[in-house]
DNA sequence: GAGCACTGC
């Protein structure tokens, strides 16, 4: 989904010129690495030969032995992998989401090479191929010199540079590893010569350091019904345990589903496990995650993602086609699994046969045993390495400064390695690289080759692949990167982890529905997840750039989960259509604060999902059936009456990929902000904006060219289009006609309008309020009823909608506060600024901000009210009298 | 006239 394609390769090539010198430069370096690496090989084998001749008859140490066989298996492995393909050294790698997504580097540069090795994908370009090897033998030659000495450049203390504005480490602690070492790796050496067989993964499956606890699990697992399981990465756990389960016959009563966190992990794990089993993946072993199920009738052993088994559950809400269910990561506390607790400790009660795992990490197993009412914990080694922590000794007042002074600190002091950095978000890498840039220039030749690499998830993916490129001899990497890389992925050759101590988080502010995003101080179990990011291939070491008192008096034990700092209107709507009515009540192992309960109840019975007895409505049953925002799941619902629902299906997709459409680059902001603005041509608002940006790039045949010509990013718009695939398909469960009105804006801004807000009966309104008397003619009713609904208790049927103020601020509704437009809206351009508006949310950044608006016409309430001609009729009857003056007043 | 950590359905 996220590799670059061919064509987007040579449209790259072809039309960003300067492009071209760094894509031969790509070509150059990875021609060098393969060059480089027959040539080491050469080396390795001439030593083998060498130390074979010279020590011939000479009695070795074991030691001496033991390295001379570790340098031939290595010879062999390399030559090997050289010839063969990977999978048949046996080799494992937990594949991260590049891999997955068909980003492997060898494909990714197969493709980039393309249009050079060709000679002319790029329309008459002289063959660059010679030109290329002039520059290439010229960077060998330079290269050859850079990285020659490699004895000098393994010793740091030859270095004559030191930096005036060092920072003062204390090595605190050491972060235990396991004993792994040398044993473990002539081990897995030994074994991986042999062929990639059953027979031989059977044989690596009892080297895992679950095996000898095999049966011991299995006894705890028939003798309780529940069961806490504290396993460190790499343990086995996650393949293991349902492989023992289904050998144990756990599986001819039902299905074993283990939920992961993340989809890659289901996915690869999933593939991993059928290879153990020798079946075939989607047969007995099988995984299902959204847009993809890859499970068969067949399927005992379902890896899934967490949210998947949540919507399993509305089909299913007794879980009956499972006999175990095993919950991974739990202690990552993702909002699908706190909920996945309630559920699951409910349905254990009734279904005394079902049994559940809960595997989590070391610091709250106490916490998971007691909420499932004090269920053993098992207790299972990992293979880790150690890593050094280290403290600064006093407070840094910058730390984005220190992180730079530290990384280059380690890069003068410290043996090889890479260096990982924790920053907190996209503008602070690019401070950072370009602060790093300047300084490492600066010191030219006195320091070896710093590789700079970005990575965050915004980050176009052709760039993140740079992070998985080889670092070359003798240079450094340095990785600066969000939280993706705390759990999301894992970069090879890490040794050492800077971590200043904090990370952007989501806080919602249930009274005013506000969402932000804060730098804040991240917890305990979170720097040490960061640690452990360098230890993952050998002894590392972690820079802490705060002090030893900081962290443990500072620092919380663990995040705050996400569902206590989140929106919970999805949350809300799922458990009321699983039944669930007490919500107060609910057994959440962390409760969410109540409010944010009721805001969530509120706004639904606003969007008419619920009644005033808090009871599902028939249409919160149609929303709860879509994976959106149950605004836009409204949206969709409204939409079968407007005749629009293809649209609005798409408006829907679009709207739930949220910021990351539209790409802004920063040396062509103005280019950007131009082609974005001609989807907003007739001030259409924002929500038809993105229709268009969909419906161009349908025309267009889904075409990657279009994405770059228009500044928009391929990555999110596939994305958009997996989305409106599926909620296309489930129109069908909701009966709901596939529909379109293309050419009939207003229609489809009704339905949006419609989607947002929940009319009442017109009686009902105005009955209980005695200044509709004001309002007799029909033509001025509808704006009425607007002001009229901000300034009374019936505003809570219009969530959503804001009405403009002065200074081209807006005040909402329900709990009246001023906001305004975002800058990027399509509407803050326009002359007069509506009068009201819809809008998808509000987010407080530097302001209060609306995101995502639309004009809502007060005439459009005529036809969107249901009960619009009753209050006719009861003007008819005149039971109530209406005098005449204010209306008019009241709708200017 | 501004700024968007990360997942998931």
């Amino acid at each position: 989904m996220y590799s670059l394609t061919a064509e987007e390769a040579i449209w790259r090539s072809n039309a960003l010129e300067k492009d071209d010198l760094e894509a031969l430069r790509k070509v150059s370096r990875q021609e060098y690495l393969k060059k480089r690496e027959a040539k080491k090989l050469e080396e390795l084998r001439d030593e083998i030969e060498d130390e074979q001749y010279l020590f011939e008859g000479v009695e070795l140490t074991e030691a001496e032995r033991r390295k001379l066989r570790y340098k031939k298996e290595i010879y062999e492995l390399l030559t090997k992998r050289r010839t063969a393909d990977a999978s048949e050294i046996g080799e494992y790698r937990m594949p991260d989401a590049y891999d997955v997504e068909g980003v492997n580097q060898e494909k990714r540069f197969a493709v980039a090479l393309q249009p050079y090795r060709d000679g002319g994908g790029s329309g008459g370009k002289m063959n660059p191929f010679a030109e290329q090897d002039a520059w290439e033998e010229h960077q060998i030659g330079k290269a050859t010199v850079k990285f020659g000495s490699k004895d000098q450049k393994q010793s740091a203390d030859n270095y004559e540079f030191v930096f005036e504005d060092q920072i003062d480490f204390i090595k605190a602690s050491v972060m235990e590893g396991d004993k792994i070492e040398d044993e473990m790796l002539t081990e897995s050496l030994e074994e991986s010569k042999a062929n990639f067989t059953l027979e031989k993964l059977k044989e690596e499956r009892k080297t895992l350091p679950i095996y000898p606890y095999r049966d011991e699990l299995l006894k705890a697992v028939r003798d309780h019904q529940v069961l806490i399981i504290v396993g460190e990465t790499g343990s086995g756990k996650t393949t293991q345990i349902p492989q023992y389960l289904h050998e144990d016959g756990y599986t001819k009563v039902g299905k074993i589903g283990c939920t992961q966190p993340r989809r890659v992990a289901a996915m690869s794990v999933a593939a991993r496990v059928s290879q153990e089993m020798g079946v075939k993946l989607g047969h007995e072993v099988g995984y299902s995650i959204r847009f993809e199920d890859c499970t068969s009738y067949k399927t005992v052993l379902k890896y899934m993602t967490d949210g998947m088994l949540l919507r399993e559950f509305l089909g299913e809400p007794d879980l009956a086609g499972y006999s175990v269910i095993m919950v991974d990561e739990a202690h990552e506390r993702t909002l699908s699994t706190d909920i996945l607790f309630g559920l699951v400790k409910d349905v254990a009660r009734f279904r005394p046969d079902l049994k559940l795992l809960i595997s989590s990490a070391t610091l709250d197993a106490e916490k998971f045993s007691d909420y499932f009412d004090s269920a053993p914990i098992f207790k299972i080694p990992g293979r880790r390495y150690p890593v050094e922590i280290h403290y600064t000794k006093a407070p840094e007042a910058d730390y984005l400064d220190a992180a730079i002074v530290t990384a280059l600190q380690i890069h003068v002091t410290q043996p090889p390695g890479d260096i990982l950095v924790f920053l907190t978000g996209e503008e602070e890498i690019e401070t950072a690289e370009e602060i790093l840039k300047h300084r490492t220039r600066g010191l030219g030749t006195k320091i070896a080759e710093l590789m700079i690499c970005p990575i965050y998830a915004n980050l176009p993916t052709d760039m993140q692949a740079k992070i998985f490129e080889p670092t070359p001899e003798g240079a450094r990497k340095v990785v600066l990167a969000t939280n993706i890389a705390e759990t999301s992925l894992t970069i090879d050759g890490i040794k050492y982890v800077i971590d200043p101590g904090f990370c952007k988080m989501k806080s919602y502010n249930p009274h005013t529905g506000m969402e932000s995003l804060l730098v804040t101080p991240i917890s305990k179990a979170s720097a040490n997840q960061r640690a452990g990011r360098s230890g993952r291939t050998g002894p590392g070491k972690c820079f802490r750039l705060y002090t030893a008192y900081n962290y443990y008096h500072d620092l919380e034990d663990n995040t705050v989960p996400e569902i206590q700092r989140t929106n919970l209107v999805n949350v809300v709507l799922t458990l009321k259509s699983l039944g669930i009515h007490d919500l107060l009540n609910f057994d959440f192992m962390d409760p969410p604060p109540s409010e944010a309960l009721l805001k969530a109840l509120e706004l639904l019975y606003a969007l008419g999902a619920l009644n005033k007895l808090g009871e599902l409505t028939k249409v919160g049953r149609r929303m709860a059936e879509f994976p959106l925002d149950p605004m836009l799941s409204k949206m969709i619902v409204a939409s079968d009456k407007y005749k629009c629902s293809e649209e609005i299906i798409t408006i829907a997709a679009m709207l739930s990929i949220g910021n990351s459409i539209f790409y802004r680059p920063k040396d062509k902001q103005v280019h950007a902000d131009t082609a974005r603005m001609r989807f907003h041509e007739g001030n259409v608002g924002d929500h038809i904006a993105l229709l268009k940006v969909y419906n161009d790039w349908k025309a267009c045949d889904y075409g990657t060219m279009w994405c770059y010509e228009n500044y928009v990013q391929v990555r999110s718009m596939r994305r958009a289009r997996d989305i409106r695939d599926q909620l296309e398909g489930l129109l069908e469960r909701v009966e709901i006609e596939p529909t379109s009105s293309l050419n009939d804006l207003e229609a489809i801004k009704k339905a949006i309008t419609a989607g947002s807000l929940r009319m009442p009966s017109f009686c009902s309104l105005f009955l209980s309020f005695d200044e509709l008397k004001d309002a007799t003619s029909v033509n001025c009713l509808p704006d009425y009823l607007l002001t009229f609904a901000f300034a009374t208790p019936a505003s809570g049927f219009f969530p959503h909608s804001a009405r403009l103020q002065k200074n081209a601020s807006y005040g909402t509704v329900k709990h009246p506060q001023t906001v305004y437009l975002h800058p990027s809206s399509g509407l803050a351009q326009v002359e007069p600024l509506p009068r009201w508006v819809i809008y998808h949310e509000l987010v407080l950044t530097t302001k209060e901000y609306m995101r995502q608006v639309t004009e809502l016409k007060s005439e459009w309430l005529v036809e969107i009210a249901p009960h619009y001609y009753e209050l006719k009729a009861v003007e008819d009857s005149g039971t109530k009298k209406v005098p005449k003056g204010k209306g008019h007043s009241a709708a200017t």
